[in-house]
DNA sequence: CGCCACATAATTTTT
DNA sequence: TTATGTGGCG
């Protein structure tokens, strides 16, 4: 087969590509740079393997690290098939797979179908109170990662030996904390994160029929994968062994996650005669940037070292910046941005922009910049949406509404609105529950109804606001809910949030707590609304559908209150695509970690100090250093890396190691002066057509005569997030 | 026991 | 600048 033969999406490979691509091998690992098209090449080989070898579109799974990653890949497969055989295709984050074996198969290994997600704030929760009442030493976020990682292990061979025996009292706690914590989740019928893995590979290695269809898997950025993941690829695999990875180890930002980089060794020892292709030509970054990134990453003596060879022009040096303070340093970053806009007349708009962060909490300084000036910007990572307090209490009550048994969020949300219950109450009754084997609602509800006097005193006032404000109106929607009993048509997920929002009385909820403040987080609840609309309105039950099996019986997946909750809980943001109120471009602010897999034109380091990259509380220093080679290789034409000189309670930093090791003429010291010969070069980088320089020029000038008056050409659009009160001195 | 007001400490990265 | 803890009042 030749080059040109067949679907257009296969002219757009270069050799090794589509080696990759057509390798006849079971077994295909990609490894490859930043930028050399790794993901273009997984999705080439999906259709491939549909279109040429003949697979069946739901015979195939492909696993992703982020929904977004296997949002864009399922476009991209859609497009290059064109027919809608996309949909076929099992398709989704490891965690995302997981749960929806787990919903059709979970059964027969013991699970509650109607099983919830916990989430972070809930897994913390629960560490955090069980930590209290055993009343060791134990600080709840090391337990916790000590408890993940123990799960996320998987049965990694070499590690299980060395990890038998924990002798000391310490150890001995984490042992403790770790079994109450599961019987925590059991309890409430709850799967944390690791959880949907563990089970997921319990459920393959005692049911491998429910996999018995699959031909082929792919996994993307698998240089993430931890020991469930790798142990989940084998059993999705294990009756064709065909795998297709791609990845690079120099890109494995996760370890704190577990994720092990002995992975690909594994899987080099347990599928000999795996098809080893690198991909070594770098189309995304001009050679001075990919120079400089390169340096950084050599320093690493240990890692598998690849060749990444240039393809576009030499471009223009990074630049390497330090500022006074943090502020002059957000100033200097908006200024250069608007410099850089003008100069290439619009040619680079603010959607080109990135500026990426080792932490989401140094956002602020270039937030309240931006804001300042009136440039639209989104905050990628970081805060999040549906961790809004009052976003919580509504996803809360909704839990609640699913699965009544859920103890936790019915004792976050027993007392708000205030129903004159406090702490004190909630843990007596929490206690009182678990000795006597109920959960925490029917504790309740059988107090309210008079069947069973709760040991616990609570005030009569107390228990007619239970019942009237809490278990009543619950009780009603969740009947109302029902397809089977009741009258009429069943209500719809957004009927039952816009009652449940009504029934609280939540408007007046919020305002008395927030006082005059509380119209932003109305409006958040409004969105909420919409999110819930736009859900109900975008999926479709079989979008997600499980192939069927023969002879193998399946629970289906079509609760749709259900489907949302989990939904949220694995969704790391809201997925709209806010592309600004009027589709203006707008700038992205966004975590080193959350840009992985994407590209701009021009990208702003900030904060590159020791202390943040590598961050002080990091203790492997390689992955911090990887950490900064990604976010330097996300930049196609401009690189802009900047350390304060001095942060908050006047201390003063030095630069990255990691930046200082390099020779200061790998860097500029400053801006460079975009004249013709700089612009056209960037332009030729991107792509782009430059504009003619009389029309820059007509620009540039406009602007100037515009400086001092130029609230005409301000947008305030900022997203939502960006509103709430923020002293912009 | 519940609630409010006030002071205080904390602040990596994500499914 | 936001979650936590403490103290006093009802």
């Amino acid at each position: 087969m030749s080059l040109t033969d067949g679907n257009a999406i296969f002219k757009s490979l270069n050799k090794a590509q589509y080696r990759a691509v057509s390798s006849e091998a079971p077994t295909v690992a990609i490894l490859a740079g930043p930028g050399s098209g790794k993901t273009h090449t997984l999705t080439s080989r999906v259709v491939w393997l549909i279109d040429h070898v003949g697979i069946q579109p739901q015979d195939v799974i492909v696993a992703t690290f982020t929904n977004k990653a296997s949002n864009e890949m399922k476009a991209r497969i859609g497009n290059a098939l064109g027919d809608g055989r996309e949909k076929g295709i099992i398709i989704g984050t490891f965690h995302s797979i997981a749960r929806r074996y787990l919903v059709k198969y979970g059964q027969r290994i013991g699970l509650d179908p109607k099983f919830g997600i916990a989430d972070d704030s809930d897994s913390r929760g629960v560490i955090t109170r069980i930590c209290k009442r055993l009343d060791t030493h134990l600080e709840p976020p090391v337990a916790r990662a000590w408890i993940s990682k123990r799960k996320a292990k998987g049965t990694s061979d070499e590690l299980a030996i060395k990890d038998k025996k924990g002798q000391s009292v310490e150890s001995r706690a984490l042992e403790q904390c770790f079994q109450e914590y599961q019987s925590q989740l059991e309890r409430s019928n709850l799967l944390d994160y690791d959880d949907l893995l563990v089970r997921c590979v319990e459920l393959l290695r005692k049911f491998p029929q429910c996999v018995s269809n699959i031909q082929t898997v792919l996994i993307d950025e698998y240089q993430d994968t931890n020991g469930v993941q790798y142990d989940l690829m084998r059993l999705f695999a294990r009756k064709q062994r065909r795998i297709t990875i791609v990845g690079d180890p120099d890109q494995s930002i996760y370890g704190w996650r577990s994720a092990e980089i002995k992975n690909l060794h594994r899987l080099l020892r347990d599928y000999p005669g795996t098809d080893e292709i690198s991909l070594e030509e770098n189309y995304r970054s001009s050679s001075c940037i990919l120079d400089t990134s390169l340096k950084v990453i050599q320093q690493d003596q240990e890692r598998y070292k690849k060749v990444l060879l240039p393809v576009r022009d030499k471009g223009t040096r990074p630049v390497l910046r330090k500022l006074k303070n943090s502020n002059d340093e957000a100033d200097w970053i908006v200024s250069e941005i608007k410099r850089i806009r003008m100069l290439s007349g619009n040619m680079i708009d603010f959607d080109d922009f990135a500026i990426l962060l080792r932490s989401a909490a140094l956002s602020r300084q270039v937030e309240s910049t931006l804001g300042r000036e009136g440039i639209a910007y989104r905050m990628v990572g970081g805060f999040k949406f549906y961790e809004r307090t009052e976003i919580k209490i509504l996803l809360d009550y909704m839990r609640i509404i699913h699965q009544p048994d859920n103890n936790d969020a019915l004792a976050r949300i027993i007392n708000v609105p205030k129903r004159g219950i406090g702490d004190m109450t909630i843990k007596a009754l929490l206690e009182e529950a678990e000795k006597s084997s109920m959960s925490l609602w029917q504790l309740v509800e059988k107090h309210c109804r008079g069947q069973r006097r709760a040991k616990t005193n609570i005030r009569q006032q107390t228990e007619n606001a239970l019942s009237g404000s809490l278990m009543k109106p619950l009780n009603s929607l969740r009947e109302r809910l029902r397809s089977d009993a009741g009258v009429g048509t069943p209500m719809n997920l957004v009927e039952l949030l816009q009652k449940l929002i009504r029934d609280l009385k939540f408007e007046d909820y919020l305002e008395a707590t927030y006082g005059a403040e509380y119209e932003s987080r109305w409006a958040n609840v409004q969105e909420f609304v919409t999110l819930a609309e736009e859900f109900m309105r975008q999926s479709r039950v079989d979008d997600e559908a499980l192939p069927t099996i023969d002879g193998f019986a399946q629970a289906t997946d079509d609760d749709l209150l259900a489907r949302f909750l989990s939904n949220v809980s694995l969704a790391s943001d809201k997925q709209t695509e806010d592309k600004g109120q009027e589709g203006k471009p707008l700038v992205t602010i966004s975590t080193i970690h959350a840009a992985k897999g994407l590209e701009w034109p021009v990208v702003f380091i900030p904060a590159v100090y020791n202390g943040s990259i590598p961050h002080i509380r990091a203790d492997d220093q390689d992955e911090e250093r990887r950490l900064l080679y990604v976010a330097m290789t996300r930049a196609k034409a401009l690189l802009y890396l900047s350390c304060p000189q001095n942060i908050a309670t006047g201390k003063t930093t030095e630069l990255s190691s990691f930046i200082d090791l390099l020779p200061s003429s790998a860097f500029l010291p400053k801006g460079p002066s975009f004249d013709r010969p700089v612009m056209s070069s960037v332009a030729k980088i991107l792509g782009r057509e430059l504009p003619p320089d009389n029309i820059i020029y007509k620009v540039s000038r406009m602007r100037q005569a515009t400086a001092h008056g130029r609230e005409n050409d301000r947008n305030f659009s900022t997203p939502l997030r960006a509103c709430r009160s923020r002293k912009s001195q």
